[in-house]
DNA sequence: CTTGGACTGGACTGAACCGTACAGTTGAGT
DNA sequence: ACTCAACTGTACGGTTCAGTCCAGTCCAAG
């Protein structure tokens, strides 16, 4: 259900919180390198030092394990994009994320795809419940670019009549597979090109050139400090 | 290594060829629903009305399995895309083409993605023999859409200078995102959304109106404006 | 200092797992 | 009909799995 309590539990001290934290790093750490049910609980009490009473006395089982290391994946991404998502409203901005998921890639050796894809393509099709928290993620996660892509538009860098949550989807999608790609060859330029591919589809819907007949725009742009 | 000689092994009878077909097939179909490493050899046994004697004559043990099942994957998406990869000469073929691929995803619910994609996502980070066998079977995905572009090329549809390998690249992982996304939304609309947004690209490359120098191709299609 | 609840250690259980052993069956070539 | 290799059925063993149980330790509040 995901209902399951997620987020600072009252009844957690420091040090249990510590330890359910390691829990979870734990466990996204291996299930993002093995896969989720190629990692077994006794691996991930290895890994984190831990034994077997305190994972069950923070989770009722592996499938709360799995659905702490969702939250906690979902967290990871949209922080890592926050700075530059949050900061968008032009085509420069806009090219300084794509930028950044690439080097952030590259930094990986692109070995480890976008840990919502990764989880993504195990556990959609096999539980439902999980399937949902990630739907959940992707749609958070879209819902950022909208908003850059919202205020380019507002920015007038955009044409009033695009379809923002179709750009948006489009960007997303391109970043999933670009990612997934660049995974299987462990060569970052598919993601590279998958961004640039999807970029310039955005590009399509610059605003029609200014001295136009001036339909739809009712102008009040032209290199204005706009907000 | 892959070298583990697939293919019709010789030393196989009819019989022995149904029997390890049937394996394969009731493997495929339950990891690409579970996963891979959620799915066991004795579920696979039962799903296949066979007996573990069975299993460990025609496998070595759950690696070969595993390789047959890409093996088999691969044959199946690349049989399912020839005919409509095979014929492409055309934007209208190439949207034919992406039609297609979309009616397939909306044939199965948009549940499971592609099987290449779902093994990819779950293999590519653990496995380095599947992920070099996935990788393979990428790349003989991306030269059937690289043979439709160049063919397009030929046929004067698409511009001398344009970048087949690029553009070829950037169709297959808006594939992979799109169906990545489909499947954990249960929506095929994003496949749909980045099909359009890769084969706007591609179109972005339509050759020059003006028939101008006419050095290499001889321009022979009377190439329709752009949109 | 006492106490009670949060937290931890590690042995234990039963089921599921992969792989093996071996005896038995089939069928094509002779 | 005979033979032999291909093929099949099933019982078994050692290992690993998720999850339980209980005997503790730690620490803050009274």
């Amino acid at each position: 259900m995901s209902v399951a309590s997620e987020s600072t539990r009252p009844e957690l001290t420091a040090r249990g919180r510590v330890s359910r934290d390691r829990l979870v790093s734990s466990a996204m750490t291996l299930m993002l390198e093995q896969g989720v049910s190629a990692t077994s609980i006794d691996e991930v009490l290895d890994h984190a030092q831990a034994s077997k009473s305190q994972m069950y006395h923070y989770f009722s089982g592996k499938h709360e394990l799995v659905d702490a290391v969702i939250t906690r994946a979902r967290a990871t991404v949209l922080h890592a994009q926050q700075p530059y998502l949050g900061a968008i409203d032009s085509f420069e901005a806009l090219h300084r994320w794509a930028d950044h998921v690439v080097a952030l890639n590259v930094e990986f050796g692109s070995r480890l795809g976008c840990p919502l894809g990764t989880l993504a393509g195990e556990l959609a099709a096999a539980d439902e419940d999980c399937r949902a928290d990630l739907d959940a993620s992707f749609a958070a996660w879209t819902a950022m670019i909208r908003a850059g892509l919202d205020s380019m538009r507002f920015a007038g860098e955009l044409a009033a009549t695009a379809d923002i949550d179709r750009l948006a989807t489009a960007v997303i999608t391109s970043v999933q597979g670009g990612l997934l790609i660049a995974k299987t060859t462990r060569d970052s330029e598919p993601l590279r090109i998958a961004l640039d591919a999807a970029l310039a589809y955005v590009e399509r819907f610059r605003p029609p050139v200014e001295p136009q007949t001036a339909s739809s725009t009712p102008a009040k742009r032209k290199t204005r400090g706009r907000r």
